[in-house]
RNA sequence: GGCGACGUAGCCAAGUGGUAAGGCAGGGGUCUGCAAAACCCCCAUUCAGCGGUUCAAAUCCGCUCGUCGCCUCCA
């Protein structure tokens, strides 16, 4: 398995420092509902730690909350509401997206505010080895002191200062300097720390989370790539002047931002469109299949006509994973064996789901042509069934109308109608069907009934 | 201004030296009471433009144009 690390700039041989692979994902600021930005990332880091799993590996995957910071005080101080309270709605309605999605669980979702004892003594660690300083109540990183801050991003601290919009704040030695700690304001929520009543800096909890849970040196660190900087590359520094040890990821894994219109989706920008919306008109398995159809570390345009060619998409595959095995015909089988194995080396290729999807589309096409020709499919299908669920996280559902009355008795009307050849009136129920937003399909086993494809 | 990425059919999108995957849409057919679904056939002599390297380039190099990201909160 090759992944492409950021850190090296290019792909790597994967090969996990342990019995467990180890990752961690950078979380949100909740703050307010996540768009289809998050859902992209999250997708993808979702799948790449299911063909992990899928491979063979055992893991541990761990992502944050990043539940105080100034946009949650600000905004709990608008709505009325403690801060607390805001990040813990707001992170309950992100897992219940996730899980709408289905993104399997971390095994661990650390919070900031749950974290304090550790970020802190992170943060006096290195103060005490002369990484971090305080001033006025608040403690900073000393850029200057790491001879390779910069690596991450692939910039050096001269090129980031050159024009670089940075504010002038005087209890800093040097302008990149980032805070660790923040002195409250009051009125503030705050936390005892060895410096006076403060808050945990951005960045600092992602260190202590990670050292805390996953140990110093992890496998994999991920996120998307607005984070390549100054998040991800001040988790390296502080990380690693705090344990001494290098590397603190081994692989640093970014996905490429969806894009709406010609920006980046982003809450700052106000151009989004949230996770809920999205569900309201498509399926996880479209909403998947959107994001997996591009390579993960590519931007993402949205649009309408792309979500509706992942949900045709979709729906061929569940179509095709639901077509009934004709009699044991062990004769002419379906050797599902080479599309699997395409499916593989895609995917072996840092996550090549595009192509990954593609030989399950092949796969599709031959069950299909095999099951016309009555061969046998029972194999196939498992395999396209396996791969799609287990390792793209598809759900290939189909919705059921068995319990709607209304509906039944319209095709059992409409079979009537067809028994006595009277096509019109026939014709006028499927009409009434459509009106109610579901299709019909006569097939030589009876109706089948799919939701109505939206044009 | 600095750093980086990208520009492939109507749309989305793989492909990093050997002669263009896949999805959607579209056209024609088989099947069907009609449809739908499924299947078959067709749909880029060409990969932003211009030069160069090579027996061979969408793939490597240079330039031009265009787009995006980061440098400030962000998945």
């Amino acid at each position: 398995m090759k992944i492409y690390s950021t850190l090296s700039a290019k792909k790597e041989q994967f090969v996990p420092q342990g019995d467990e692979v180890t990752i961690y994902v950078c979380g949100v600021t909740p703050y307010s509902d996540a768009h289809i930005g998050h859902a992209m990332s999250y997708i993808i880091f979702d799948v790449i730690r299911r063909y992990i799993k899928f491979a063979g590996y055992k893991l541990k995957f761990v992502q944050n909350f990043t539940d105080i910071d100034d946009k949650i005080i600000d905004r709990a101080n608008r709505k009325g509401i403690a801060a607390n309270e805001l990040a813990q709605f707001y992170s309950d309605e992100f897992l219940a997206d996730m899980d709408a999605l289905n993104v399997v669980r971390a095994d661990f979702y650390p919070r900031a505010t749950g974290e304090i004892d550790k970020i802190i003594e992170v943060v006096q660690g290195l103060i005490d080895n002369g990484y971090a300083y305080e001033a006025d109540g608040s403690v900073y990183f000393r850029v200057t002191k790491v001879a390779d801050y910069g690596k991450l991003a692939h910039r050096t601290l001269d090129s980031m200062m050159a024009g670089a919009r940075i504010e002038i704040e005087q209890d800093k030695e040097h302008p990149m300097d980032f805070t660790l700690w923040k002195a409250s304001k009051p009125g503030e929520p705050s936390w005892t720390s060895p410096w006076g009543e403060g808050r945990p800096g951005w960045h600092i909890e992602c260190s202590a989370m990670s050292l805390k849970y996953l140990g110093e040196k992890i496998d994999i660190h991920g996120g998307g790539s607005d984070l390549i900087f100054p998040h991800h590359e001040n988790e390296i520094v502080q990380s690693e002047s705090f344990t001494g040890k290098k590397p603190f990821a081994k692989y640093w894994m970014h996905n490429g931002l969806l894009q709406l219109g010609e920006d980046k989706m982003s809450k700052s920008l106000g151009n989004l469109i949230t996770i809920k919306d999205a569900l309201k008109e498509y399926n996880s398995d479209t909403i998947r299949i959107f994001v997996l159809n591009s390579h993960y570390r590519s931007p993402l345009k949205y649009s309408l006509e792309a979500f509706q060619a992942a949900q045709s998409g979709a729906e061929r595959l569940r179509r095709t994973v639901e077509r009934e095995d004709s009699a044991g015909n062990a004769d002419n089988r379906l050797d599902p064996e080479p599309y699997r194995k395409l499916f593989i080396e895609a995917m072996d290729d840092d996550f090549n789901t595009p192509q990954a999807l593609a030989s399950l589309f092949d796969l599709a096409r031959a069950v299909n042509q095999a099951a016309d020709s009555g061969s046998d499919i029972s194999e196939a299908k498992k395999v396209l069934t396996e791969l799609a669920q287990n390792v793209l996280g598809l759900r290939l559902a189909s919705v059921s109308y068995e319990e709607n009355p209304e509906i039944q008795k319209l095709i059992q009307e409409r079979a009537n109608f067809r028994k006595e050849k009277n096509w019109k009136e026939a014709d006028a129920v499927r009409q009434k069907l459509a009106d109610l937003g579901v299709a019909i399909e006569d097939t030589p086993t009876g109706v089948k009934i799919t939701p109505l494809k939206k044009k």
